[in-house]
DNA sequence: CTAGAAGTTAAAGTCGGCTTTAAGTCAAGG
DNA sequence: CCTTGACTTAAAGCCGACTTTAACTTCTAG
């Protein structure tokens, strides 16, 4: 496969994945004539990348992520913790977006003439101050 | 209040708080001798907007909700547009989650030595093409 | 054989969202 | 008064994640 299909394939422009084999996400693969030729277990590779950049993930964090995959000794310890850790984050996420939901919805079913108004009708005030992030 | 402990009690930065109002996000408030006094409502303001942009707002999405909001003829259609087609995106973004979270702990419980033995045993190549995002 | 599409590189550019810097002004306590 | 810390500005800087540019080279269909 050449760049250009594993790019489309994929969802991604062939630049971003040259790029990301710069950044050594994706190993340099064969080449011919000086053109890069891959293997079909790089779209695999590819559309992680891509989901896990779709889902905030930094492209240092897919890195570890893959590399430990990549040990040959299966998935070890690090990547373990590396993992659980991300599970947190994630349901850390969906709780957000959960409260982020029904903050919606309140906001849509409010008549309040102002954000003033709607912010002491729905309690807003501690709901926010509740959903600061501790982290980051 | 003053621009700093607006900021220390929203848990921003004071030049993020002035950057908000360059960009419009924030209203000038009132001067006392060239320093900003902030009325106690801008804190909720400011919340907001700080968590808006944790969930992953941009700053301009950010600001037509609340210019939106501010329209003193309550919440109009517009404004009720904008908040339905964010909460789809909420809902999208937690399904998302929650099979990112089922993959990580496929990847957990999979004792696979490499990551292709891992896609094959967990079927990830259908899962990732499933997940693409059409949109962005 | 040749046109044009697709590939190559290094380096520079872009964008969002701030932060930092520089060079001051203002306010509150001792 | 004077110091010290918080405030002011405009402009520049930074970081991540790419994209674009420029100047080629290589592949492929006709």
């Amino acid at each position: 496969m050449k760049i250009g299909e594993l790019a489309a394939r994929a969802g991604l422009n062939a630049s971003a994945i040259r790029y990301y084999e710069k950044m050594a996400l994706l190993t340099a693969p064969q080449r011919v004539g000086g053109q890069r030729r891959y293997p079909s277990e790089a779209l695999d590779r590819a559309l992680l990348i891509r989901f896990a950049g779709d889902m905030g993930f930094t492209l240092g964090e897919i890195k570890l992520f893959l590399n430990g995959l990549h040990e040959n000794t299966s998935v070890g310890p690090r990547w373990k913790k590396l993992a659980a850790k991300k599970i947190a984050e994630v349901d850390q996420n969906i709780v957000r977006s959960l409260k982020l939901k029904s903050l919606l919805q309140g906001l849509l079913r409010c008549h309040c003439a102002s954000l003033q108004q709607c912010v002491r009708a729905l309690g807003l005030s501690e709901n926010l101050r509740a959903l600061a992030r501790r982290d980051k």
